[in-house]
RNA sequence: GGAGAGGUGGCCGAGUGGUUAAAGGCAGCAGACUGUAAAUCUGCCCGCGCAAGCGUACGCUGGUUCGAAUCCAGCCCUCUCCA
């Protein structure tokens, strides 16, 4: 049991995998305000799912009265994390690179508050500090605390020679560049706390090593665990690929669907996570039994919506489906426009709904589109406004 | 630098001259059943085409052959051992 609010909001949310000293950290954020960070890759102009816990802890972590920092890792993309991706990832330029950060902390900027009081959040990039180091002043004085036996104990770069895939020097120095983060870190920020996923367990652990042997400052770690499906998959994956937070890469509308298509074990969990609903509250839902769960499923899609779109968009969402899936068409469907001759198969694909015009014909064949809830037989049929559907879930409106 | 092994579809992994758009598995999509759930069963799963068919595809470039993922040569890359 833990005395602090930070910890105890934490544990009673289902954030906590591992901490190092547990007892310690929280004596720590009881007694004072904690600035702890969590590093987020820049690969990708938007952050997705998979990173949701960790944005919500440091959304937690705020609440609970401590100041989050976000790190950006715009030094540490140019190197590639070696775990994850069982191949090296291709490299992105500096400007690439950029980019990918401002449009990333427009997330940020919804879920934490960057104002200027105690608890404050702010966001750095990693690559102010690693950009300019001097390679061998930086061997001698970091390089040294790191033994190559060790490293090669970590699962990131293990697997990797395991599966004799190729790692390159480059990418066995992300784990060093990590370390030496948390230390720099606690430098400028005074930062003693770093977070992340299970994975980074190691990376975490070897910034601790590192700031006590060199500054001799105690630092903490704290992972989340994995967040899988209860039926065991990684999170965050559907057909059209990542969902992405980013409303210009995934829509409110399909963020929602998302949440709504939960699996009924991971109602609870999810709902703890991944809105603000008090604990007492997400009992009841979690309580909810058979069909009633769907409920709490709405619930859950709404609240975290509202979280990442806001509460409008997230009520829109919601009154599209509950009109979509009852039958009519809610306005909030992805549309397209008709072009002059355009097949139903042609607009499937329009939709994104198929990948290809053959794809939309083999589900044509299959029983499995409608317009305006008529089973589609024929590929070549003109299309017509009205409700495009592709199986039970996806719904698109065409317009003349 | 030397010797050996290897590079197949999103992933894993068969395939050593034609019957191979390439077995099987995973992932994914759809249908049935349901609750926009899970499990199960069924179908689909490179692109274009209504179709016949065409175009691409087994690291890259050439070659042998009526025909090559499969044989040959060169190159690129990876792994293991040796120096």
């Amino acid at each position: 049991m833990y005395k602090s609010p930070l910890l105890t909001l934490f544990e009673s949310r289902g954030y906590i995998h591992q901490v190092t000293d547990p007892a310690a950290l929280d004596a720590l954020a009881d007694k004072e305000v904690i600035t702890a960070y969590i590093g987020f890759d820049a690969t990708a102009p938007s952050l997705h799912v998979g990173n949701l816990v960790q944005i919500m802890m440091l959304r937690r972590l705020q609440q609970a009265g401590h100041r989050p920092l976000v790190l950006m890792g715009g030094g540490t993309t140019k190197v590639g994390d070696p775990s994850g991706k069982d191949e090296a990832r291709q490299l992105l330029t500096s400007e690439q690179i950029d980019a990918n950060i401002a449009s990333i902390r427009r997330v940020f900027d919804r879920l934490l508050s960057f104002d200027d009081g105690p608890t404050g959040a702010i966001l750095l990039d990693n690559s102010e500090w690693l950009d300019g180091l001097a390679y061998v002043p930086f061997l001698r004085d970091v390089g040294r605390h790191f033994t190559i036996n060790r490293m090669l104990t970590f699962d990131s770069v293990r697997l990797r020679l395991d599966r004799e895939q190729p790692l390159t020097f480059l990418e066995f120095n992300y784990m060093i560049l990590q370390a030496y983060d948390f230390l720099e870190l606690s430098r400028r920020a005074g930062v003693r706390l770093q977070m992340g996923g299970s994975d980074q367990w190691g990376n975490i652990v070897n910034g601790m090593e590192l700031g006590r042997r060199i500054d001799g400052t105690d630092l903490y770690g704290l992972t989340t665990p994995l967040i899988t499906t209860a039926d065991g998959a990684k999170m965050g994956k559907t057909a059209s690929g990542a969902v992405w937070l980013n409303a210009d890469q995934l829509s409110a509308y399909d963020y929602w669907q998302f949440w709504r298509n939960t699996a009924d074990a991971d109602v609870g969990r999810f709902l703890k996570l991944f809105t603000d609903l008090p604990l007492d509250q997400i009992a009841r839902l979690e309580a909810l039994d058979g069909a009633a769960i769907n409920d709490a499923k709405v619930v859950l899609a709404t609240e975290a919506t509202a979280l990442l779109h806001g509460r409008e968009a997230a009520t829109n969402a919601k009154e599209t489906a509950r009109t979509t899936f009852a039958g009519g068409s809610g306005e909030d469907l992805p549309t397209l426009a008709l072009g002059d001759g355009m097949t139903i198969a042609q607009a499937l694909t329009g939709l994104g709904f198929t990948a290809s015009n053959g794809e939309a014909k083999r589900k044509i064949a299959e029983g499995a589109v409608r317009l305006e809830d008529a089973v589609v037989t024929d590929p070549a049929m003109p299309a017509t406004a009205g409700k495009l559907s592709l199986g039970k879930k996806k719904h698109g409106l065409l317009t003349v």
